[in-house]
This record gives C-alpha cells, sequence and structure tokens, in this order.
DNA sequence: CTGAATTTTCAGAAATTTCTGAAATTACGG
DNA sequence: CCGTAATTTCAGAAATTTCTGAAAATTCAG
C-alpha cells in the first residue's frame, strides 16, 4: 500500500469496518481511497494505491456501482475508465439509507407478508403469527417514516434532524390545550 | 431440523439473513426461534429444533446475549438454563440500534477524530481532511439526533414515526408567520 | 479491419469464518 | 465433598468468502 500516511489510516480503518458493514476489506478501502481523492481515479491508480489486483478492483468497482456509491467518469482523450464517490455527503446518506433497506429489510418484509398470508396449522403457528405481525407492524411504521422523510430536501432534513425529540414538545403542548379544552367544556376524562 | 413448517421458514431466513445483519447463520435461526417461541428455550431444544451441534448454540447463545437480544431465565427446579427473547418489539429496535451504533459507527467516529487531530503533511492529506470533516459533521448530527430520540418513551416515538416530514410544515408555517411579520415591520428580504 | 490498450471473467488458491466433537470446566443436588 | 448434569472451550474440519493470475472479451484509434 502506497498512500500518505494519513489517507492510508481512513483506508485501512475503512477495510476493517468492511465487513460489519456488508461489504468485504477491498470494497471498503476503494470506496475510502475514491471519497478522499480529488480527482476521478481509475482502476490501476487503485491497484497501486491499495497494492491488490487488478482483477480485485474490477470487482471491488462494479460492487460499488451497484450500490450507487460511485460512479463512472470518462475523462476526454482517455480511453480508461475513471470513477468518482460523488461528494454530496447527504446523497451519500440517501444512496446508503436506500440500498440497506433494499437488501436488509425489504426480503424480510416480503418473508413476513407471505408467511402471515398462510393459515396457520396448529398453536404453535398461531403464537408465531401473532409475533411476526408484531414484527411486521413495527417494521412497517418504520419504513413508512423512511419513505416519507426521504422525500424531503436536505435543508429540511437538516432542520428535522436538529429537531429531534422536541417535535413532541409541540404535540405534549397541542394536547394539553387539547385536554384543558375538554376539561372545561367537562367531556372525556381528565 | 425439526420444526413446524411456518416457523421453519421464518427461521430459515433469518439464517440467510443473517451475514446481511452482521451476525452468522446460526446466530439469526437461534434468535428466530427463540422469538417465536411462547416459553423460554433450553439449549438441547435448540439442538433438536435446528439440527445443529451443542456446542454451536452454546457459541450462539453467547453471542446474542453480548447483543442484548437474549436474556438467560431459570426455570424452578430445573438445572438448566433457558432462554428467552425479550417480547417488547420497541426494547428490541432499541436495543439493535443501540448495539449497531456501538458495533458500526463509534469506531469510526472515533477514528475520523483522530485523524482530524492529525496536522495535514501535504496537499493531499489536507483535502482528504476536508473530506472527513465532512463525514464527520454528518455522522456527528445523525448520533445527536439518535441520542436525543432514544430517550423517547415509546408512545412518543411512535407519535414522532407516524409524523414524518409533517414536522416540517409545521416549521414552514412558523416560518411563513415570523418573516410575514419582517415584511410588515420593514426588515430583512422578503 | 487490425492490433494494442483496457476491462472483465472465472477457475482455483488463499484467507477467513463457521461449525463440530472431544475434553475441560462449572454448577449443584444429595 | 462426590458424582452427574450442564455448559464452555478450543483445535482442527468444513464451508464460505475473498483474492489472484491467466485468458477472454471489449473498446477504440488509426
Amino acid at each position: 500500500m502506497n498512500l500518505p500516511p494519513l489517507i492510508q489510516s481512513f483506508v485501512l480503518h475503512f477495510g476493517e469496518m468492511g465487513s460489519r458493514w456488508g461489504i468485504n476489506r477491498t470494497v471498503g478501502q476503494i470506496y475510502a481511497l475514491l471519497y478522499v481523492s480529488p480527482e476521478p481515479l481509475c482502476a490501476d491508480q487503485i491497484v497501486e494505491g491499495l497494492g491488490i489486483s487488478r482483477s480485485n478492483v474490477s470487482m471491488g468497482l462494479r460492487e460499488l456501482q451497484a450500490w450507487n456509491l460511485v460512479i463512472l467518469r470518462h475523462i476526454p482523450g482517455d480511453r480508461r475508465d475513471f470513477f468518482i464517490a460523488p461528494d454530496d455527503i447527504w446523497q451519500i446518506l440517501r444512496t446508503l439509507a436506500e440500498e440497506r433497506k433494499k437488501r436488509e429489510v425489504d426480503p424480510t418484509l416480503s418473508v413476513l407478508r407471505e408467511l402471515l398470508m398462510q393459515q396457520p396449522g396448529s398453536e404453535e403457528e398461531r403464537y408465531a403469527q401473532s409475533r411476526l405481525m408484531e414484527m411486521n407492524g413495527l417494521i412497517e411504521q418504520l419504513t413508512n417514516w423512511y419513505d416519507d422523510v426521504k422525500r424531503l430536501d436536505t435543508e429540511r432534513l437538516a432542520t428535522l434532524l436538529s429537531l429531534g425529540s422536541k417535535v413532541t414538545r409541540l404535540l405534549d403542548a397541542k394536547d394539553r390545550i387539547v385536554s384543558l379544552g375538554r376539561k372545561r367544556r367537562g367531556d372525556g376524562q381528565p
């Protein structure tokens, strides 16, 4: 590996984390390298930088393209393929969320729905289905929230993040006002 | 494997997904089995159900305990260890979020902070640091949001989820009112 | 077209992870 | 304490994943 020390540390870390993130070491390293690179890199520059085989780089780039984390970029007058990691960090976040949902959540949601359609054949299965229903319900709440929130433009998304739990304070205030109104009118419980 | 068909399908699916979720097949299967089981199970019942070795079950249960996804439960008059998957689905969500953050995010955050402390030794490193700063900033925004939201009780959390992007509509409304006020007073831009 | 540059494919090697069975350790009723 | 039931450990087997080098395929300038 032939990189400036700071960049090398970052690349090695991404490589080590790769397996926890559902990608492999090489793929993590290639992404890290492209992420901190100011200009597009071609495969041979990646081979050079990381000290891995050309074919491995080819496969890694293909996987990163499948994840939409890296895009092909041509340089005029050069036959080689160059690659960049898109630089808008919020867009990267969206891409990661989308791809991880696709790989880690959607298949389970579809299995849960399928299993919930079946007629239970025993008391055990009936109980299991009730548990699957709880899981399905939660995942649906989460994915509905996600589908809604992902449509926000970045500014609003950032606002929503910085707001955090404060949102519910507004709601609490509203609830108090509503319940106060009821109390005065004398309907419903305290 | 010796399980009712519906439960077997669920267990096999969790096993297959395991690798995408950062656990292995057996661990996924053990969890799935406990999740749909109405009473605690002991190791031998899991061996029986899944058709894997006793030692593998032992290691799988240990990993699930490390994840706080499974807890040890004793049955009076029985020397064996029994296990359950806690049944509150919202608590499971919290546990998963916490453990995944610990494994998948915190180490990177700590590496980023460390690398950002270093004095860049070249223009390349200077640029790389600027990119690491962007990444660090985003992760901090996300983890701050998470640290805030995770303290909410379940009811409020569910409310916040069902609200989704509507939150920002309230804010937009507020902004419009504020800017209207400014307009009337004649300070600031439209 | 031709042929050199470039990329991709893929069989098998290398590395890593998972799993097992046997042995060691621990826990506990009597 | 003793003896047995239960659990854990761990070396190495099995399975899986990752990586490489050689060959095939593709691309494109001339």
